[in-house]
DNA sequence: GCCGTTGCTGAAAAGGATTGCAAATTCTGC
DNA sequence: GCAGAATTTGCAATCCTTTTCAGCAACGGC
């Protein structure tokens, strides 16, 4: 039989009052030695350490963060489990450890519905607070306001909520990114999109469009594509304004997993990426960054947004967020590598 | 001023009480009418619901938490973000949820000490069982068997431990996979390996030594390289692998994002993959299905691996662990891509 | 030698939900 | 109409820790 001692001893969890007991000394002492040892005499703080390690005490959390009110612990939501996030998410991690709280991740797919779960797990005061990347349902949220937890956005700008945000200027990132190519000459630019139904994409797409609008260009020729974030769908949204006649010359892509895919459908059709057709992502994720040629992206530090967003959470909930402004913008950066150059022929 | 109505109201928690007396009922009907509505009569189920919704009544986790002893949410910890482990997190995630459990996802980069830290969360019932995915420290988890949460662990076997393992056998596969490159007449195979402290990749190495032994072939010529387990760090390595003489003609790669990092170098000295150095991967991650040519790969059902250790995880959590094997082993598969071919030449 | 500190400890009251038990009400069948 | 069952409800105990308050002892200063 495989599952020798599996099913052993059901361990009736050790409670504080046993490791008591055990010394002979009251519950408030040993609860006091364990997390408050300036309150108790050296002697006793020694015995009831002691004794807590050769019993493997582990206070339940439940009890204390009920007669707490804080768990010390923080959400962070990601709709998705792209490179973007994950970096920060590291940043996140290390603001909130080095503060003394720990964070777990939870995704949401950019469902609004698990957003919402994951927001009532705070307002159910499994974690202190929230940290919300994009979100798939601002509207939903807005109206929520009055009931929404502890909570902080982060990435792009979640309108008319009063919950801190730390953002990069999307709409903004996208018009510089748009008018450096129309600066090297393009007149037919396109944009491969993200999904429409997510904040940070459509913020994105806006922002081309205005930077095509003030730049005269025919719309006509600059189309927008949305869909998913994947390279694939990169590749195939590529691949279709290829065969558009007179074809783009350059591409604004909503991330660099989509312009990557992009440049694949470049190379495969033979054609000469930064001449023939340049592309611009976004994020500068490394995938882009180790490609041949290497694209030229618009750049954050995404580490330092995650921390940010981290330590205006942590300030909100320990209640002094006075000063904090309620709304952090990062810069952005358009990072010039090989994949743009003025458009050649017609 | 940027932080209008930021600091307005504290919120002060509905609380089961307030919703009991708004209705003028006691405290254990709106408890009941909330989790056990067939103990309730229709009329008063409504008016629960309906003042509960109106006032926004959240129940507070903690307090159910510590008296059901129960938090229905389970951890998952992951050494890292490689797509290897956020696919596991994917099945686990959709097992999960599909029975009734919230799922959070921590990471250890490969850290001991955050392993352990994760542990206790669970010890204190902060979650009711912990998915521990490859273990950075299997030998003090044998040593702490006896007070160990209730856990599972996946992806590779940890010695001697009582809990069940949801795995692939990594040293079989790596010893299949380095018998295909002998197979097609290598005989100078190095191995580009993980980072020793990572127990998938000892076993992987393992593999590789025993099949190297196994064909007889001169170790001196089959070095291992340890190491990250990034791209980058698989180019520099197999940069390095390059400059012997004579140069091995086979790679294994403890990962596809190794293997990766390789076909980067071998193209960059203009050398033809599959024909002077022929690579093989693990894991089958999209990044070398992209590849050109894609690479030659040791292949499991990721997501089904999640799975399965949910289910075991959840059984064991609820006491129906009876007829559950301890260990269940999942099958890989040798996909025969493009990256191999005999050796060419001496 | 007395009073006011200071230092340490214990008893007991939270904290908010669940649940066994018993009471109150309605229903059922005759 | 009534006994007994079935249905609903309420009371109170419980889960485990933290924390207030009070008590006790030792100590220092005058």
């Amino acid at each position: 039989m495989s599952d020798q001692d599996l099913d052993a001893e059901p361990q009736p969890q050790v409670r504080m009052r046993d490791v008591a007991r055990a010394l002979g000394v009251s519950v408030s002492t040993v609860s006091r030695a364990l997390s408050q040892p300036e309150l108790v005499s050296v002697e006793t703080l020694e015995r009831v350490g002691a004794m807590a390690a050769r019993m493997r005490f582990r206070p339940n959390l439940a009890a204390r963060d009920l007669r707490t009110r804080s768990t010390r612990s923080l959400l962070v939501v990601v709709p998705s489990f792209s490179p973007l996030f994950l970096e920060i998410f590291r940043g996140a991690e290390r603001e909130a450890v080095r503060r003394g709280y720990s964070v777990l991740m939870a995704h949401s797919g950019s469902d609004a519905a698990r957003e919402h779960v994951f927001l009532d797990q705070v307002l159910s005061q499994r974690a202190d607070g929230i940290l919300l990347v994009t979100s798939a349902d601002p509207a939903r949220l807005a109206e929520r306001q009055p009931s929404l937890p502890i909570m902080v956005t982060a990435v792009d700008t979640i309108g008319g909520l009063a919950a801190p945000n730390v953002r990069i200027d999307n709409v903004a990132a996208a018009r510089t990114a748009t008018a450096h190519l129309v600066a090297l000459g393009h007149r037919r630019i396109a944009h491969i999109g993200g999904p429409p139904d997510r904040l940070m994409a459509r913020d994105r797409a806006q922002g081309f469009a205005e930077a095509i609008a003030a730049a005269g260009l025919e719309p006509a020729h600059c189309p927008t594509l949305t869909g998913e974030m994947t390279l694939e769908a990169g590749e195939a949204r590529m691949a279709r304004l290829l065969t558009r006649y007179p074809r783009p010359t350059a591409v604004l892509a909503a991330s660099d997993e989509l312009a990557v895919g992009a440049l694949q459908a470049i190379k495969r059709d033979g054609l000469t990426i930064g001449a023939d057709v340049s592309v611009i992502g976004f994020d500068d994720l490394r995938i882009g960054m180790l490609y041949d040629p290497p694209l030229t992206t618009m750049a954050f530090d995404k580490v330092a947004l995650g921390e940010r967003a981290i330590a205006a959470l942590v300030a909100r909930i320990e209640g002094r967020a006075e000063g904090e402004p309620a709304i952090i913008t990062l810069p952005t950066q358009l990072l010039e590598r090989g994949s743009c150059g003025p458009p050649t022929g017609a």
